[in-house]
DNA sequence: CTAGTTATATGATTTAGATCATAGTGAAAT
DNA sequence: ATTTCACTATGATCTAAATCATATAACTAG
């Protein structure tokens, strides 16, 4: 019921976004970056508590990707490389189940990772890819190891947040046991307005795959949310209208 | 669909269980029973890389409770003060939705721990509760606190505990979402049984809570099942008799 | 030993939402 | 500018599983 945004509780200072300017270059090392990409480490959950020097230490091991919308960064399955923290964008990552069910697990944008705990295993869990224009910082596996050593405070972050992501899931499961698909729709859209505020950019088939439901019944609930005034949209975009009346339709849905 | 059993994939050396002498009391702390102790938190995927000392170490830490079946050993939303781990005995831990629906969070028994990641937070996110005679060591989280920080190890345990356990419910919501009650009942079957054994100690009930159903389509779907003779069964126990038929009934239904 | 409580059993009814099917629509491409 | 493709829209049908309802069996507490 109050399970937060999919971001996994990581990171969200809100209203922080970092203007860059790199063109052309598909990957590069940060040199004048370096501030830019440190803003963003400052900004991750995972390096909660290090000091400005030490973030300094993690940010110049890292460096930058961009992707375009559509473009896939890592794949479930695939050996993990790297460890990602978004820079700029909206990067979602989803499960397929073997029936070739979609769901969502995380719709990320400035500083949230992508796989805080696949590096301590053997495969990406998910599959990430940019919903948009995204950039982000990544680390190399072998480094982002020697980090975690050697500042002890990062595992300690990395259990807290794993912890409160398992709990969502928990609450998510919850409300697909107990509640209606309008419910849930309406939660998922009013959490989603909480992170990124009235403008969504995405599809009712990516909503669906959210909430746990068909792309058919997520036109029809919005189509419905359009008609009570409470949304308007355009193509892959919802814009939040009435939040007062979303948040209520989240908690008791009326037919 | 191959999400392991509701352990967390934490703890599970079967046919290990130790005899413990201890009648009466309710807490005691361990002198002659050390070595019982060892053996459990040596079964702990939390304590994995430790050596036989720091066992010894962690294992001094910690004191013995019993529990009858249908106690509490702690509520969701209270403040955690210990870390548990399971000696003797099987503990469900379940959430509960504000509209009173249930689910079933983990089934743990020896070496399973119930609430690895609530000490690092401010609340417990789950209920556990004892299903038969239980036996549960426990920590301090002071000192639980005080070990994690001194062996960083254990903290790189939990996270790819948690990690796993993480992917492991958003298989469970794949399911869920894609596949029919009969597969998501035949499939929590066939999990417990891996970690069980042929006899099953639970209600219909509770493996509704499992795999988020109702207690009656629970029993429908066992009757047919007993009719298959694929199960027997009596008053809160499963016995399985069929393994493969439920293992092929949870991939795919017939009819 | 009996009453009370909890688990199992099954039947009848209802319904939310999936599925199937077809059509319109805006954006981007060549 | 018209073809293409990915989104949105809506109608018709179907069904798995929830809900409601009632009964019996088994355990356990007084």
């Amino acid at each position: 019921m109050i399970y937060c945004l999919l971001g996994g509780g990581e990171g969200l200072r809100k209203g922080f976004i970092k203007r860059v300017a790199l063109k052309g270059m598909e990957k590069f090392n940060l040199k004048g970056d370096l501030n830019t990409s440190i803003e963003v480490f400052k900004a991750c959950p995972t390096f909660a508590g290090l000091n400005r020097d030490q973030i300094y230490e993690i940010a110049s091991f890292s460096s930058s990707h961009r992707f375009k919308k559509g473009e896939y960064i890592f794949h479930q399955g695939d050996p993990p490389h790297f460890f990602y923290v978004v820079q700029k964008g909206i990067v979602k990552t989803f499960k397929v189940s073997s029936h070739g069910k979609h769901i969502i697990v995380k719709i990320a944008s400035f500083g949230d990772t992508l796989n805080a705990s696949a590096l301590f295993g053997e495969r990406h869990f998910v599959t990430a890819q940019a919903i948009d224009e995204v950039v982000v910082l990544s680390i190399k596996k072998k480094d982002y190891l020697f980090l975690v050593e050697k500042y002890p405070i990062i595992a300690m972050n990395i259990v807290s947040i794993l912890g409160k992501g398992l709990d969502n899931e928990y609450e998510r499961i919850l409300d697909l046991v107990g509640e209606t698909v309008e419910q849930r729709l309406c939660h998922f859209l009013y959490m989603l307005f909480s992170k990124f505020g009235t403008t969504l950019l995405l599809t009712r088939e990516e909503l669906a795959e959210l909430a746990g439901t068909t792309t058919e019944t997520s036109i029809r609930v919005l189509s419905k949310l359009k008609s009570a005034g409470i949304i308007s949209s355009s193509r892959g975009k919802i814009i939040i209208l009435d939040q007062a009346k979303l948040q209520s339709l989240a908690q008791h849905s009326h037919q």
